[in-house]
DNA sequence: TTGTACGCGTTATCAT
DNA sequence: ATGATAACGCGTACAA
């Protein structure tokens, strides 16, 4: 059924070599030949056959993508630029999706798939230590987002702990002086906005402010709801204990937190000052706008590729590898609204 | 470099036919060689190899999801219920972005990806009869969405049509009698809210009210942004000839239509009364919230896969391929605080 | 129950 | 510049 070089070999009145030439661009192929080439390959619908290329080569010319949620709209983005970039360099993107389920991280570094694709581009939310170190002599992997490589992988994000304590000290500066958190998670489970909770604690403690570890909300995951419900659990300490700014670890638990405020007659900014994280374009469009902590994530996905490209490449070579890296980007605090000062 | 079936069996003492029995989970294989084998694969790290595999079985176990855009939330969550129900059948799904361009829909189509996955789930923007007609021994293409598959691929969609007309039927209900549609486009580029446009055009007839050119504001995407400045373009109008309600073909555009309205100065629901489509969560907590149209976007991915792989079955069968079909999923017009009765 | 041998469609080496 | 031929790693018909 389906037609192979050799069909249009016999058709072209050539060998399959030939064929194989023109199909590759080979430099030295007389013209009249490509030409009948090309018209026996139009005839005959031919189209290469990506399973022997890629077992002949050893590249299937796929990537992979494992990220928690796909609709979330940090991830979506992600998945947007790695998905465009890899296209540009000729690599398609397999993408997968892991819940949040640490089996389903650790089946796509270590199952079938992993050794499919060239590589891999992983935003992981479980602990992946272990996963890592077994990971010698597979493909290469590169890590995305809060999770570093520990020297193990190469990893790419930005500054978090720099980034949250940015975004609580504009907090603190425009007037704020009990200050909360949203985004830390649930002490023994994933260990989410580690990073940025030790940022805002950094910010508070540089400010004079005391740590109150009662303005401290965990949330078991980063999503619009669980914003609502710990900005609910803050409004419900009281009108004398509770904060009158929220750094929030996403923008999504911002913009649940948001609404929270609005349902309950919480005037943002003036009675409360609200910061999110990730720069989405959601916080641009709420009422009020949403300040936000906006990584470069086009540049992330950028990067990410290209580092696992390079890596990739490093491997296919004979020349030892370079060590894992950790590349920070660039990421901006950006003022709207709901911080604006009162 | 890498470790063959060849390499196990050397260890293990046995054929290299019997390690691929082990691996495949072949019935008859006596106890102690498949234990012998399991230790020869952990001790060496044997990986099967995809590319052979698809090879010899002519299936490379991959689905192909083209969209437009994979941060647009809509197309988001799309890809979330077609990945998550690949991969719960065991497929790995490409993703392809096209960015509305119509040279990559056809590549995707076309190009040597579209063989290299056993099928393709395309949501296509741009008309694609022509591609879709050439499309003869192809892979098989299930259409998501507003493009209809004129019976010559499977299509998976919602009644645009009648799903339109009922939000539209909905605000003329509630009361507005001068009501503006935001959303289809220039003239001879992408048709896209058509059927929309069509059901909002019923609605008003049936209502008695008059189809008003200048109520249907053209947008060239289906962005927030559009429908920001979509917005714009109808209150520029004049206060007597103002819409008093406004039905978009889109919830990203309601959202920017929001925004004008709110930074205007305009009431909503009071002076203005809205209705998207989508169901995005994000109309769940925009200020105030947003009334939706909402297609079961999961069971749309779950049906398209179903589909897309029911076909994959019976082309690999010699039984002559059942006749294209179009199925149409549920919907529910969801009203909230943006169009509530004044 | 297991071993032998072949072919899937390509690319690449060796000749010519 | 092009033709014959050997792998790539795996599944399976056939044989034992």
């Amino acid at each position: 059924m389906p037609v192979t070089q050799a069909d249009v070999a016999r058709r072209a009145g050539v060998s399959q070599r030939t064929v194989s030439n023109v199909v590759n661009k080979f430099p030295h192929v007389s013209a009249d030949v490509v030409a009948r080439v090309t018209e026996a390959i139009e005839a005959l619908g031919y189209t290469p056959s990506h399973a022997a290329r890629s077992l002949r080569l050893g590249r299937s010319g796929l990537l992979q993508l494992v990220v928690p949620e796909l609709d979330v709209p940090y991830f979506a983005e992600l998945a947007r630029g790695v998905v465009k970039c890899a296209e540009e360099r000729g690599f398609g993107v397999m993408v997968r999706q892991t819940l949040g389920d640490r089996e389903r991280e650790r089946d796509a570094l270590e199952g079938p798939a992993a050794e499919h694709a060239e590589g891999t581009i992983l935003s992981a939310v479980g602990s992946i230590e272990d996963i890592l170190a077994t990971g010698r002599g597979r493909s290469p992997v590169v890590l995305i987002g809060e999770r570093t490589g520990m020297g193990l992988v190469d990893h790419i994000g930005i500054d978090d702990t720099a980034a949250a304590a940015e975004a609580t000290r504009h907090l603190v500066e425009t007037g704020r002086r009990r200050v909360a958190f949203i985004g830390a998670d649930p002490a023994d489970s994933l260990r989410m906005a580690e990073l940025r909770l030790r940022g805002y604690e950094q910010a508070l403690t540089s400010a004079g402010l005391p740590f109150d570890e009662t303005l401290v909300v965990r949330t078991r995951s980063y999503h619009r709801k669980d914003g609502e419900e710990a900005m609910a659990a803050l409004l419900a300490l009281g009108p004398d204990r509770r904060p009158d700014g929220v750094f929030c670890a996403t923008d999504l638990l911002a913009l649940g937190a948001l609404r929270t405020a609005r349902t309950s007659g919480v005037a943002v900014p003036t009675e409360l000052a609200l910061v999110g994280f990730d720069g989405l374009e959601e916080g641009e469009y709420s009422a009020p706008t949403l300040s936000t902590v906006a990584p470069d994530k086009a540049e992330i996905a950028r990067v990410a590729v290209e580092t696992l490209l390079a890596r990739i490449a490093a491997r296919a070579g004979v020349e030892d590898e370079p060590p894992a890296q950790d590349l920070l980007i660039a990421f901006d605090l950006v003022v709207r609204e709901s911080s604006r000062a009162v």
